[in-house]
DNA sequence: GGGCTGCATTGATGCAGATCAAAACGACGG
DNA sequence: CCGTCGTTTTGATCTGCATCAATGCAGCCC
């Protein structure tokens, strides 16, 4: 359905982007701009469906210009692990790399800014600014990624739970409110099973375990999508994490 | 003890780094190698020291010379989980930040070059060869890292051992013989209790798995440390990865 | 309105790995 | 040679989460 997405956004000014500031192109100067202007194109995707598979030739990077893809490894039997969820502004793809490593695939209806691979590589090559931007996210990446590694390897499943909710509420909030105290509402894009993927749990765990915190009067849950956190502060206590993430750079 | 081991390689020349085609300087220029040489110095440590702990201000970032280093990350109520395991030629800290995000211990002995922080900003800032190594680097640190989350959220704690066996086997024989096929020997440097930290277990079930698979024949215990595998194929197929690593860039 | 179809919830049971506890095994110093 | 200390192994038991199996619920098509 809905065909006409595909041909959206034939060609958008970079000026007006609305991740022009924090994707790798944030730190680029006109004539740099420019240069990505001549090697991008838009691609829009509907909600389930994939980007990329793993192992496919991929002959672009790109960064999500709208909506949430999941980053997710497949075993042979069939295990899943969700190993990175997309938002606006992040990069997907590895410059120098011809094959994607994961499965990529569009929680939401998703549009992405995608560059040529080759120019792209080198423009990395040529551009300061372009590399160091994509240095500084992928440093952050692994930050992520680390973090990710303790709570799979060590948190139980409802800090597993929290931790997931909050780093989702930090992130909507931390766009539009800045004070994350109380009352914090906002729509997951992810289903149980997703949720599962990406926590290192079953389906069924999390969906107990989200019934046990609505039980304790921590969340509500209205229909499918929506969340509410009714105490920020009070759910990332149940998260294991440090108390308050005061941490300066 | 070995206190003159604090006071060796206080200058070494960059031309004869065992690490230097590896490590971030990989693709210096010989004025590029000596703006390098400015900044640098040697650091050692012995086996089970720390090197920083986590929060501490950290004006260095690093290579490792030789040795092995740990990343750890910790919890209020002491559980813990390894989230990096730093060999020679890997790279420690991240520009840009003044404060260590992880516990850093040597885990044998240990000698790093380290070069003073804030002029390897710079360095990243104006030597485009630098940076780039490290953004290659950072992108191969991110893929094991995601690969770890595979490990952590949906192995089995044989599949976990296994794992790592033929990681550690991978690298080590990687630089030694190039056909990784049949019998290796080596020495793991970690006790039980980091592997167990490095696979979120207990200290317990790693022991339990590794004498299962010297039952089974896959592996032969000498003494404390060194480690035969009698197999790496058959080792590998434990592991629950796509057998035969043989992947492309 | 009735019956799909896709999620989500809830219940009953099982098991891998955690926890608690005790030996066994070097390495090392006296 | 013996005692101590740190590490590893092995055993017994417990438990958090997985697994297996219904049931509930909403949107959607006919």
């Amino acid at each position: 359905m809905a065909v006409h997405q595909d041909l959206a956004m034939d060609t958008q000014q970079c000026g007006d982007c609305p991740i022009r500031h924090r994707a790798v192109c944030a730190r680029c100067e006109p004539d740099e701009l420019n240069a990505l202007e001549q090697i991008k194109y838009y691609r829009s995707f509907q909600a389930g469906q994939p980007v990329i598979w793993s192992g496919d030739r991929m002959d672009f990077v790109a960064s999500v210009v709208s909506g949430i893809a999941t980053l997710t490894q497949t075993m042979e039997d069939g295990r899943r692990q969700m190993v990175g969820l997309l938002q606006p502004s992040d990069f997907l793809g590895r410059p120098g790399r011809m094959n994607a490593a994961y499965d990529v695939t569009a929680a939401t209806d998703l549009v992405m800014c995608c560059f040529r691979r080759k120019p792209f590589e080198e423009m990395i090559r040529t551009t300061p600014n372009v590399a160091q931007r994509l240095l500084e996210m992928t440093l952050d990446e692994l930050d992520a990624a680390r973090e990710w590694m303790l709570l799979l390897g060590r948190k139980t499943a409802r800090e597993k739970i929290a931790s997931l909710l909050t780093m989702v509420a930090r992130r909507d909030a931390g766009l539009k409110l800045a004070k994350p105290g109380g009352r914090i509402a906002f729509d997951l894009a992810l289903t149980r099973e997703e949720m599962a993927d990406y926590l290192g749990l079953t389906l069924e765990t999390v969906s107990r375990q989200m019934s046990a915190l609505k039980k304790d009067g921590l969340i509500e849950l209205e229909g499918k999508r929506r969340i509410v956190i009714r105490d920020y502060d009070a759910l990332a206590e149940q998260s294991g994490d440090d108390s308050d993430g005061g941490y300066l750079n």
